[in-house]
DNA sequence: ATACAAATTGACAGCGCTGTCACATTTGCT
DNA sequence: AGCAAATGTGACAGCGCTGTCAATTTGTAT
């Protein structure tokens, strides 16, 4: 192999300038048809790939865009940055997958400052990051383009990816009490994860719906750990009148309930049913495999990644938000009441 | 804010040509002291951060390392890339993460050309991507240095960082036979992956060191997931003369094969034990919490980091390799033979 | 002091691309 | 046919940095 070939290179075979190669690369439109098929066929023959760090140089744009997460489980983050990535290669974007505590004393400052070191286009956030109001107040501020994953604050003029977890969570509840079940716990997700409220909504929704009310106390605090699941599941069974199901607010905490129950002899679904939610890997690996709801996660990153490139290509035409569907899988921790 | 400070504004402020500045930034010797020092103020002062792009085109280099995986576990994968991404960005390095499939029919080629687009200035090949030698010889081709993580071939003279899977496995093994167990089942792992190999070969070993003879029909293969770990574990409980331990090769098959106990009415450790493999997330949340060997996956992934950044900034007086040490975690799913 | 080597510093030319603007060519219209 | 407007193309100056090499300062041995 020779010297990777260069726009000049292109623009010699194609017998033009480079500016007129740059411009078929860039898609800009005053390019004659002909003219663009020669220097197309003039990059297909050189094998040539522009340096992303002259063009960086040249144009000010980096074609990096960030993926910010905060200590979420690994499949998630995994699934996301598959979505993200898949999109952005194919747009010429490459993407950065970043940890980044949401407790930083100085968040907006610390973020910025990854974004003008790395020169990132753009940033995606990923719940909880997405719903930090100093967070996006900074970045709005120093003009930094952003999508966000699943937020809850819809005002925010920025662009955003989501399912409806209300509903999601309303379905699953309504699936319980279609079941038979009366009396049914909540295990509530994360206070720094907006999305908990919205799951805490949709179960509240549901029982009210047909005419349940929910007990406070069947309505506890965890984490979105299988830790915090396991304790909040042991208060629950410990309970005078305890719970026939329980829906939790994602699947570790399902499985650290499924572990309680085990834990208290109990059978799971003969004695106890138990729903996670966003159909983890987890939701398929303890025993019994959770009924959860399947959250696209893939699918939300990868059009989170296309409404972000859209803005930083100048096409505003598309839509701001994109809303995803949701599914129920039924699997066997849930079933009818012990008593029915 | 104002304008991005560039080196001319250090090199204004601190009184001395841009080369200077670009010499303090690079840590070259032939700068007196004093003027370092006034280099550095101006840096701090001005908060500078050099643009990627201009060094990179400038020098050829792109301070941008690949961390390729093909399709392995989603906490295995998080892991190796915080240790990696802490390791570059703690030399002012980036990460770039790219899944990568072993089976690709020009792998080499993909990969090459990956690392010519994105300008990589070095890999780090996670199993089983390191033992590919059509990869390696067209890396070496190529001139693209590279680290291995866990590879079994120690000949080729890339550096890389493994622990020793043989002796985890041996020892796992032994911890049972102390146990008590005299019929013990081996999960093997995936025929891609080499590490498989070796915990098939510890697993022999401590038998042989026991005077126990390793019944064939006692190692079924399975391909590192959950559910060929419940079929191997069905197989092998179906037999006439059923184990009463089972090494798993990971910590999904091990996390199987507690589910076909449990589907087959056995009580784990009461009536089979079952040992798994890396203390990946799963352990610690089936039912019992499996007995593991942990593997430090972030430390290597930082080793590997370490020892490629080294070569690349031409320091070549460190190892060629780093071996660290793994850890028995002993949990609730392994315990005394039932008869003992 | 003087000569010479070594250490330190700077001038300047790119790296490969895009932005600007001027020029050339075509098109549409009277 | 003739002219303005629209369209297509190219020359050239950077973007912010590093590499090369020459110039300057410093140190050392006479």
């Amino acid at each position: 192999m020779t010297r990777k070939a260069t726009i000049n290179d292109v623009a010699a075979r194609a017998g033009v300038s480079i500016k007129t190669v740059s411009r078929v690369l860039n898609g800009e439109q005053a390019v004659r048809p002909d003219t663009r098929q020669r220097v197309r066929a003039a990059v297909e023959a050189l094998n040539y790939r522009p340096s992303r760090s002259a063009r960086s140089l040249a144009s000010g744009r980096s074609y990096l865009i960030g993926l910010l997460y905060h200590n979420p489980s690994a499949n998630y983050v995994v699934d996301v940055q598959h979505g993200a990535l898949d999109k952005c290669l194919e747009n010429g974007f490459h993407l950065f997958s970043h940890p980044t505590d949401l407790y930083a004393p100085d968040l907006g400052g610390m973020v910025a400052n990854l974004v003008h070191q790395a020169n990132l286009d753009g940033l995606i956030l990923t719940p909880p990051l997405c719903s930090s109001p100093a967070l996006l107040a900074e970045l709005d501020r120093q003009h930094i383009p952003f999508v966000r994953v699943s937020p809850v604050d819809r005002t925010h003029p920025s662009p955003y990816v989501l399912m409806d977890d209300v509903q999601a969570s309303r379905d699953m509840t309504t699936y319980l009490i279609e079941l038979g079940h009366r009396r049914i716990a909540h295990i509530f997700g994360h206070p720094d994860h907006a999305a908990s409220e919205q799951r805490l909504e949709g179960f509240r929704g549901a029982l009210a719906e047909h005419g349940l009310v929910a007990d406070p106390s069947l309505i506890v605090e965890g984490r979105f750990s299988f830790e915090t699941g396991r304790a909040c599941a042991q208060t629950l069974l410990g309970l005078a009148d305890p719970p026939t199901a329980i829906v939790a607010a994602n699947d570790d905490l399902a499985a650290g309930a499924v572990m309680a129950a085990h834990e208290a002899g109990l059978g799971v679904p003969e004695d106890l049913s138990v729903a996670g939610f966003d159909d983890t890997h987890v939701a398929r690996v303890v025993w019994p495999p959770l009924t959860t709801v399947h959250q696209p996660i893939y699918d939300l990153a990868n059009a989170a990644a296309d409404l972000l490139l859209k803005r930083l290509t100048g096409d505003d035409s598309g839509p701001r938000y994109v809303e995803l569907p949701h599914k129920l899988v039924i699997r066997q921790s849930t079933g009818p009441t012990p008593s029915a």
